[in-house]
DNA sequence: CGCTACATTGAGTGAGTTCAAAATGCGTGG
DNA sequence: CCACGCATTTTGAACTCACTCAATGTAGCG
């Protein structure tokens, strides 16, 4: 229920590095146990297979690095344990296509297992910590722990309903109420990982956010200044601060274009116009 | 090879006439075998429980009827046999989003597993025939046959691939673009069943086509017109003849001129040198 | 203090939405 | 068999949002 790291908004602008919110202390140690990982993924964990020696590798990553490409054999999934990455899919015609943003608590590499090649692209946003788990370690805990079975594949059901929710962001049509909901939904995520739900920093450029949201980086901008302007945000490069959430959800229900900014005086009465 | 089903159009619940197209022979049998589960599904199924005793029962739906709805109690998950459906949700402020539409060997319910209810409505298109498989079955399984543990998890795993395909129609491209990949996706899972990946019935309306690829349904009526009147394809309704594959393929790639979001990876080579 | 990325903003245009009317197909009942 | 009604689809006309192109502004880094 804690409300921590209020350290990131103004601040962000002017201190750039490592940030002890990115990376954990307990990061450090370099493994974690079963227990851990449940946690993180906040299935349950058997008391059974508590202590188990069964424990995972910790692995560091820097901005820009790769987890892996596409058509990589697969061999791992990976849990974050801190930081943000996104995930790109290339189309057959070298389109580039952004799948989502992986955060704390989130699972990576699920919809490659049939494949037993990785059919994305995983790549570090910022400073990020990651447990690795061997596929075949995971199929052999599903073996010797009969009940964390349904854990397993409860992991891979929630990695699944991740998406849908994503695509529930495309639903609305105008820019404007597209963005809202994406921000509305990194709230909520940042609320679950401990963090300030109204005040966090969007590791994603717009470009990025754009390719998420099915337009361009010029009209993310714009729908960014135009949330800025009507008080319902306030948005510097890419750390944001949420200042009316009721008036956010308002914009963000809007399916169909015809009303837009027209009401962003109600929705902020101490702006003046 | 058999044609695309003209058969049903808004047959609504007085008339349930059993399509042979539809609804094949041994989807009347009742009962399946694990063995074909797995052709279904094209997993491997090991020889050692090809001839299990464990069978699944199939149940009959007709148009518009629901498989389950949103919050209802998960137990099931489905396997499909034969016919066409929707999923779809319906997010915090009552839109509805088409979410996919499941063909002959797909499965049903996956994102639905970690929360124990049902976060998707499934809604029958055409007279189906399902294999049904309770979830307790399905984990038991697991436990019962070691070597059967990696077709779970890569049935699973399937259904999340199968969303980020879905995803990638949705690129930031025109509306007939959208559509001509729609259309050349959906050839591709005809093909698949083994039907004609040139004539096909799409079993659902131009609004649930647009709900699915983020467009109203006068855009995606419009779109149809066009590629019609190119000689691209030949449409009728919901039935669709494809003339000229090679050209859908060309309208597909074109892009609005979207390009670029260079990468530069660190560590790991990308996919272009 | 440059350099390079990223972000903001402007102007013009085309594509897609909206509203609305007409047309088509299909089932029902006269 | 045809007339009628309902649901879906097609098409038209006006509007406007979002894309494209491009210039300017702002961080961050060596």
């Amino acid at each position: 229920m804690n409300r921590a790291s209020q350290n990131e908004h103004q601040a962000v602008a002017s201190i750039p590095p490592v940030s002890t919110v990115d990376v954990k202390p307990d990061a450090l140690k370099g493994w974690s146990s079963l227990a851990k990982v449940c946690e993180l993924l906040r299935i349950e964990c058997p008391h059974s297979v508590a202590d188990d020696v069964v424990h995972f590798r910790h692995m560091q990553f820097r901005p820009r690095q790769c987890l892996h490409t596409i058509g990589q054999p697969f061999d791992s999934l990976y849990v974050v344990n801190a930081g943000f990455l996104k995930t790109i899919t290339v189309d057959e015609f070298g389109h580039e296509m952004v799948l989502g943003f992986p955060m704390r608590g989130e699972l990576i590499g699920a919809e490659s297992v049939y494949r037993k090649q990785y059919l994305i692209e995983t790549v570090a946003l910022s400073n990020c910590d990651l447990i690795r788990i061997p596929f075949k370690v995971f199929l052999s805990l599903g073996q010797e722990h009969p009940a964390l079975a349904p854990s397993l594949f409860s992991m891979m059901s929630r990695a699944n309903a991740h998406q849908n929710t994503a695509v529930n962001l495309l639903g609305a049509f105008t820019s404007e109420a597209r963005l809202a909901r994406f921000l509305l939904w990194m709230s909520r995520r940042f609320a679950e990982m401990g963090y300030s739900s109204t005040e966090f920093n969007l590791h994603m450029s717009r470009e990025e956010i754009g390719l998420y949201l099915g337009s361009t980086l010029a009209t993310v901008s714009r729908a960014f200044s135009a949330l800025n302007a009507s008080g319902l945000i306030s948005v510097k490069q890419r750390s944001v601060i949420i200042r009316n959430l009721d008036g956010l959800y308002r914009l963000a229900r809007l399916t169909t274009a015809r009303i837009r900014l027209r009401q962003k005086s109600a929705a902020s009465p101490s702006l003046v116009p």
